[in-house]
RNA sequence: GGGCGAAUGGCGGAACUGGUAGACGCGUUGGACUCAAAAUCCAAUGGUAGCAAUACUGUGAGAGUUCGAUUCUCUCUUUGCCCA
């Protein structure tokens, strides 16, 4: 490459990404000699084509492998696919195609696009979950959960959604419909397979303590997530003409128990039975099964209620008999599947005893109201006093009213201290084709029996037919019926949520060719915990507790790892934001459909249709606010996406994608190389020149730029790459030492290569550097610089900057004021009161006005 | 309603443990080159006053601690996220 080449991105992000393959330069192996680093990335679904989320992602994670990699560390940095899910499913339907055809066509374009992107990927360890190879593995993972009691089928409400015909998470139904379809969310009952997560319940919370390179945002999620509370088991006597003597409850408000005006109960509580043929109660049950079941659904929707013949007793005043319901807004799995209703202190309860008039007793008042203070047209819910409760009387709400009533209540024999947990055991059945199948089947009794080991895996037939309503697996007899030893069975038709997939694909990378078993325990014992995952924070709280619960679970009653948790370090970064376009009929238009013509934009070609331009959100398809990486990678090279994605906002914040700034990152590589050309003629031609700026300088820089990295500090990384290009091109012009010039130079293109891979390879081979890069060293004794400038206040205002000696004494420095202009226009005919000194920093002079 | 976080020029954002506020980039303005434009290069760029040196002011609002506060404390406003 001669000095006159303009720089041609293309031919040399080619040429070094072509070496890398050739090299093997990203393979990863065991090495007990060497420090190891685990750098892993969230993988991406493959819906087809990378979009600039994943390249923002593996960006950030890329810097900090290459990074690792210059400073030394064994760096294993994979990449794989979350090759199962829905969309397959859909987009194979809508155009008549295999599944698996889809995924594969996906991630074989996928893989070629982040491979533009020059990510140093060790491919070997490609995984994808809807492999065979992969999922037979879960399979067995699944059976041995199975034997170790941690997971269970039950009959269930689920959140159905009746035009996908499958069940939803409690978070993919948002205001009551489903997140992808938009239909109204069902209460249906299934039979589910679940995971006993909940057995994990306070260890998952205490390990968050552990988790001490997490941000602490995401902890708080899970925390929440998780909701332990603090509460008492109560037992209510019952009267009535029902068999029935007593309903145990679950309370965090037993200091309330005065205002006790009804019980509710679960249309699934066991005392349902007494009304399995009362045609009201039936009806009632339907109407229940329209509220959703997520906590949100139960608080808004409408409460309704079914009155029993029963009257339950209030254990602290059993003169008082209330009123007992079958209500809308109680679940079976939380508590016993019944609560005291307090209609004063709990909206949910106002709400109710207001539709059936029932009593709404006050026992709290405000810290601010008397006695006589009651509850109007809201319920209270704040801090306060006791009132109207007897020997419960003046007690503080909530904290030591709470624990004092269950006291009492525990010595009365009436309650039970108890806490409770938020977090609900993992439903993991969907009915979907394109899944894990779950490696069970069914006698004709209907009798569970777990597929032997030595049948899996249970594949996935193929060329079913994707139109038939429900699961498609379903109508696929001859999969469906198989005969074990002979007897006859139904295999289970339901697959596994995609979640579980992800719930452990990390291990999976230690050992991605292991054939026995999903991983090798010297493997995972070498590689494992994650040293840094990086992904969206949408993942917070499912994803991320999901594969604590299987480590976990993975290590339960037998098995010992060397680590508890399995991701160290956690970085959440932003979205890639860009402004919305509508045109004037309302319509999403995409940013490269429009032109700007003098200040306004109009659709192209369309003078009269002028576009509104909205608020920079997250880019989406549906907004059509979406910029093709390989568009712009095409255009501008990987190494000005880099640098681009990087420089205009700290990772863990949103970007907003800019056009200009694409285009400015791309002509500073131009500038770049314009330098680099310079630098190359001087360092050839030699020059003896003794001094050490230059020197200085660059150490300046490591120290920065390294501080910076550890940091995550990426888009201050770009800004001292900008300072390095700007004290270089001024540099340039003077005299330099070509060894010097030559030394430094090199430590320079190391510092940037993390950011700008390919161009800084480039250089270095373009000087003559070959060989094994090292990421330089700070020499401490050079960083400080003999001459320092002080800051001169007086009166705490700044009056000057003079540049003197380092660690210069205060007297000294008094004397150079003294010396100075300044020291006539602001000290002349005035006294030093005081004098503050902070050495190689500051003087400030306090005096008499 | 509860929890956590954020607020700095026209914009995105820098500022190590309290010590030069606005690094770096975008944009804007002026200039050079050009028949002209683009590109490129040079210069300026928080606000007010001034020819200028300089002065005053300035990190959402108000108070406090301090010689000194973008940084620490309190109150408020706005806003984002999570849970309800």
């Amino acid at each position: 490459m001669t000095s006159s080449e303009r720089y041609n991105f293309k031919t040399i992000e080619e040429k070094w990404q072509e070496k890398w393959t050739k090299t093997k330069a990203f393979s990863s192996k065991v090495d007990k000699t060497k420090q190891k680093f685990y750098c892993l990335e969230m993988f991406p679904y493959p819906s087809g084509k990378i979009h600039m989320g994943h390249v923002r992602n593996y960006t950030i994670g890329d810097v900090l492998s290459r990074y690792k990699t210059l400073k030394g560390f064994n760096v294993m940095h994979p990449m794989g696919w979350d090759a199962f899910g829905m969309p397959a499913e859909n987009a194979a339907r809508e155009n008549n195609l295999d599944p698996k055809d889809w995924t594969n066509k996906n991630i074989s374009t996928m893989k070629s696009q982040l491979k533009k992107l020059g990510l140093s990927i060790d491919w070997e360890r490609e995984i994808s979950t809807c492999s065979e190879d992969y999922y037979k593995h879960q399979q067995l993972f699944f059976l041995e959960l199975y034997e170790k009691g941690l997971v269970y089928r039950k009959e269930n409400y689920v959140n159905w959604d009746p035009v996908d015909q499958t069940v939803l998470a409690n978070e993919q139904v948002i205001d009551g419909k489903g997140w992808r379809s938009g239909a109204i969310v069902e209460r249906k009952k299934l039979n589910q397979w679940f995971f006993k997560i909940s057995e994990f319940s306070q260890e998952l919370l205490d390990d968050l303590k552990k988790l001490d390179e997490w941000p602490n945002k995401v902890k708080v999620m899970q925390k929440n997530w998780i909701g332990k509370s603090y509460g008492c088991e109560i037992t209510f006597k019952t009267e009535g003409d029902l068999p029935v003597d007593e309903i145990k409850c679950f309370t965090t408000r037993p200091d309330t128990l005065f205002g006790f005006s009804f019980l509710a109960l679960s249309i699934d509580h066991e005392i349902s039975k007494f009304y399995s043929k009362n045609e009201d109660f039936q009806r009632f049950k339907k109407e229940c099964q329209k509220t959703g079941t997520t906590e949100e659904a139960l608080a808004i929707g409408d409460k309704i209620g079914f009155r029993t013949n029963l009257k339950a007793v209030n254990p602290l005043n059993p003169s008082e008999k209330v009123p007992v319901f079958f209500a809308n807004f109680v679940l079976m799995d939380y508590g016993f599947g019944a609560v005291f209703g307090c209609p004063a202190h709990d909206q949910r309860d106002f709400d109710f005893a207001t539709k059936y008039n029932l009593n709404i007793k006050t026992v709290v008042r405000p810290e601010d109201e008397n006695e006589r203070y009651t509850v109007k047209d809201k319920a209270y819910t704040g801090s306060g006093v006791i009132i109207n409760s007897e020997f419960l009387n003046g007690l503080k709400v909530p904290d030591v009213s709470v624990s004092k009533t269950i006291d009492i209540l525990e010595k009365k024999g009436i309650g039970k201290k108890q806490f409770n947990f938020r977090l609900k055991d993992w439903g993991v059945s969907r009915q979907r084709y394109w899944g894990c199948p779950i490696p069970i089947a069914y006698d004709e009794d209907g009798n569970v029996k777990t597929i032997p080991k030595k049948d899996l895996p249970v594949t996935l037939p193929e060329n079913v037919d994707l139109n038939s309503k429900g699961n498609p697996l379903d109508s696929e007899n001859e999969w469906k019926n198989i005969l074990i030893e002979g007897k006859k069975y139904t295999r289970e038709t339901d697959t596994l949520d995609t979640f579980v997939c992800s719930s452990w694909y990390y291990l999976r990378f230690c050992s991605p060719k292991e054939t026995e078993y999903g991983y090798n325990d010297e493997d995972i014992n070498y590689w494992m915990p994650v040293d840094q995952y990086i992904g969206g924070v949408e993942h917070a709280i499912l994803h991320l507790l999901y594969s604590r619960f299987f480590m976990k679970a993975l290590g339960y009653k037998n098995k010992n790892f060397s680590f508890t948790e399995p991701f160290k370090g956690l970085f959440t970064q932003g979205m890639v934001c860009h402004e919305t376009y509508k045109d004037q009929n309302n319509n999403w238009i995409s940013p490269n459909e429009i032109e700007l013509k003098d200040g306004e934009y109009y659709k192209k070609g369309e003078q009269k249709n002028k576009i509104i331009v909205g608020p920079s959100e997250s880019m989406s398809k549906s907004k059509k606010n979406v910029i093709d990486p390989e568009n712009i990678i095409n255009n501008y090279g990987a190494d000005a996406v880099r640098l681009f994605i990087l420089s205009d906002s700290p990772p863990e914040k949103d970007v907003q994608w800019s056009e200009q700034g694409m285009a400015a990152s791309y002509k500073f590589l131009l500038k770049l190389w314009t330098l680099h050309q310079k630098i190359k003629d001087k360092i050839q031609t030699e020059n003896k020149n003794e001094n050490d700026k230059l020197d200085k300088y660059t150490n300046q820089m490591i120290s920065k730029i390294t501080n910076n990295l550890e940091n995550f500090n990426y888009n201050v990384i770009i800004a001292n790459i900008y300072e390095i290009y700007n004290f270089l091109n001024k540099e340039i012009e003077n005299e330099i030492d070509s060894n010097l010039l030559k030394k430094n130079y090199i430590k320079i293109l190391i510092l940037m290569a993390p950011a700008i891979p390919h161009f800084c390879h480039e250089c270095l081979e373009d000087i003559g550097h070959i060989g094994l890069l090292n990421w330089p060293s700070v020499d401490k004794r050079q960083l400080n610089e003999d001459k320092v400038n002080y800051i001169i206040q007086i009166n705490g205002k700044k009056r000057a900057i003079l540049n003197e000696n380092r660690d210069i004494d205060q007297e000294s420095l008094l004397s150079k004021i003294k010396e100075n202009k300044l020291s006539n226009k602001y000290l002349k005919n005035k006294s030093i009161k005081k004098i503050i000194f902070v050495r190689n920093k500051l003087m400030n002079l306090l005096i008499n006005e």
